[in-house]
DNA sequence: CGGAATATTGATCAAGATCAAAGCGAGTGG
DNA sequence: CCACTCGCTTTGATCTTGATCAATATTCCG
């Protein structure tokens, strides 16, 4: 509501990063931010767990965090990887719905709820930024729902897609795991590692290591996903 | 951000159903609605199409509303069901990412977006309703998300119990087709009917037709759905 | 009543899961 | 420096779930 920026990176919303499109999408916590305090993080350490009270709105300094939930049959569901610029854990309700995890070592700058409520309830552009906010964690949402109903390579395809979207670069090397991968594609490590497999088999990327990940035909890569 | 209920309801952000968890809830367009016209829409009607501009916000008065997208294969994925009192159609962008359609004869409430945006920006009630509006939306939205990563049954299973969610009735009368369930569970139209099938056999529910439910022993259900 | 759309049921197929066995790489200690 | 180990990844063989193809059955309406 109210004129928002209607573009969107696909793998959050991000800000501060390279190729940004233009000012208008900005920080959306611009005022916010210095009131918040940077923190470390090692890798696997928790930033919140589920059900925890909601105190606080984060971002991504550097590194990266994943946001997940355990389902009932034990099985951990991961909900988005945040990179360097992104916020997260911003949820209306009392209580975290998710769990965040660093996902290697990250500083991550920590802002006060109730400061950014405060500073909301008078400041109607930074109301209007907290919509935006969520506005576009709601499309990344929906993308990953159209994602789960795709084929093992499409699901692959679209993840590298996504995690280099804000990146020229056609190399890039992955912070997470193969089981982070497939925690969040909706598949088994096997069949994720496969993919990968099969991908560099067909030309379509390149794996100097496990890690490493060279798109070497984005064009390739687009006529697959589809 | 800013206190907002915690509650949801499963199958959408709805006011004015029997069992409202109390007044907090509330209607979250209560001072808007009077500006607003009420509209009909018979079955299978479009009321907004995906890239059209978003110019109104819309409430199921009576009837059932369906939003989906087209997929680059043609499928079609249903993101939601909207039933009496589900606001739908808010989206921030200056264009629709979804389209709509009346599932059968149904009474739209019909907001213009203008008014809402000019309400929000003086009356902070109002913004904080469009906040917690699109709060809810997201957790539904997450919730669909969970569901595809479960086997056929617990995700067939999952929707009879959001069907049923704010409604104390065993018995309901299900508004869309086999397709549409399908096409939102992720399914095809034969896996949908063998599980309602199945469902009958176990004794775990009844289906006097093919609109038509019962849910027996809904403490089964549960234990089914995992 | 007839015909079209929708739903159910059956038979087979295929994508991805599961089970199992290497392979690889980084760190550790001899 | 090299061997060893531990964790992660890859690859292989087989199995299962749900998709696909196909044939009725049912319902809805004109």
């Amino acid at each position: 509501m109210l004129p928002l920026p209607t573009t969107q990176t696909t793998a959050g919303y991000r800000t501060e990063r390279r190729n940004a499109p233009a000012a208008s999408v900005g920080s959306p916590l611009n005022p916010i931010e210095l009131m918040g305090a940077q923190m470390p993080f090692s890798r696997d350490a928790e930033i919140f767990g589920e059900k925890e009270p909601a105190e606080y709105i984060y971002k991504v300094v550097s590194g990266a965090v994943r946001t997940y939930r355990i389902l009932a049959d034990g099985r951990r569901q991961i909900q988005a990887f945040h990179l360097a610029g992104d916020v997260f854990g911003f949820e209306p309700g009392e209580e975290h719905t998710l769990s965040a995890e660093a996902i290697v070592d990250s500083r991550i700058l920590v802002i006060k709820r109730t400061a950014v409520e405060a500073l909301a309830a008078r400041d109607n552009q930074v109301a209007r930024g907290l919509l935006a906010l969520m506005a576009r964690e709601l499309q990344r949402v929906q993308r990953h729902v159209t994602l789960l109903v795709m084929t093992a390579q499409e699901r692959v395809i679209d993840f590298l897609l996504e995690m280099t979207a804000c990146d020229p670069e056609k190399a890039l090397t992955l912070p997470m795991s193969r089981q982070d991968i497939a925690d969040y594609l909706g598949l088994t490590i096997e069949t994720v590692s496969r993919t990968f497999s099969s991908l560099e088999t067909a030309a379509a990327i390149e794996l100097p290591n496990s890690r490493r990940v060279v798109l070497r035909d984005r064009e390739a890569l687009s006529r697959l996903a589809n």
